[in-house]
DNA sequence: TGGTTGATGCAATATAGTTGCATTGGTTAG
DNA sequence: CTAACCAATGCAACTATATTGCATCAACCA
């Protein structure tokens, strides 16, 4: 949850007409403390407005390119969508749950990266880094132990 | 492209038998020096010998359990396969290129990552953490520079 | 001989995302 | 005021990727 962020603002210094829809989706994420689908995104405004299923992917799309979000891989088979980094927001590694698909938001400082040796070496252009823990989240882990499997 | 792995033996040593059709996914896989995605793999061995898509799926799947290959998430829509860390194999992070959809293996000491603060404090299970690095290829910035769009 | 098992194939289905084209509502030019 | 335009949206059809269910076949074993 964001207590800092202005949507409005966000959009509208992305150059993005600050509209009703996209100010909803921006603030269903970022009024979620961990990343969401484009599926979850639009199950959650469909229950208060009405909405197309397209039109969440395509104000998605507007965003990210905006540089207002950032679309997250998982281990599965769906993006996932977290504000972007900004002045609020340090870049930070997701845990991925292999068991119920959950994505959480790890700490900045969990892991310490020094990416130097890339930026000097690498011959293309580095646009983003994402970093993805992988494993079994400690629900899931619980409820293993009570052979809930 | 991997001169020292006995695929064989990798097979057997995940307790799996060293089919014809698994061996020769493996190879397909270990002797390409980049991670390639299941379409990839199939359109491969579907030149020299006749076998079915979801046999490629499923051998991959089989695989990916058995900790001989890892399943890699691109920032596109397929997942890619490389061969597992093992004796021969440091864990390395990948680059994706967003313009052509190639994916290349960085070198392991490209970046440097502690990851002793993660697993000290974080309550799940850690399985993997993969990294990869988003971008434009060099070639590709090359095509763009020419005005090749 | 007959039964069981693992590997495979084929068709159907699922999931996530994308495209093309129509509709609407607001804004601007004449 | 009307016509023209445009951005945002909706709907249906489509694509790409992966998965499932069920049939088949060959190897092995009792």
């Amino acid at each position: 949850m964001c207590h800092q962020c202005n949507y409005d603002e966000l959009l509208t210094s992305a150059n993005l007409e600050p509209t009703f829809n996209r100010l909803h989706i921006l603030e269903v994420i970022g009024n979620n403390r961990f990343p969401l689908s484009a599926g979850d995104i639009f199950k959650t405004l469909e229950r208060t407005s009405s909405i197309n299923r397209v039109t969440v992917y395509r104000i998605l799309d507007l965003l990210v390119d905006g540089g207002v979000i950032e679309r997250i891989s998982t281990g599965g088979r769906a993006f996932y969508y977290g504000l972007a980094p900004n002045a609020h927001h340090e870049p930070h590694p997701h845990f991925y749950c292999k068991r119920c698909g959950q994505m959480d938001c790890l700490n900045p400082q969990s892991l310490d990266v020094n990416t130097d040796p890339l930026w000097k070496t690498f011959p293309g252009r580095i646009d983003s880094i994402e970093i993805r823990v992988d494993g079994i989240c400690k629900n899931c882990l619980r409820m293993q132990a009570h052979g809930k499997t």
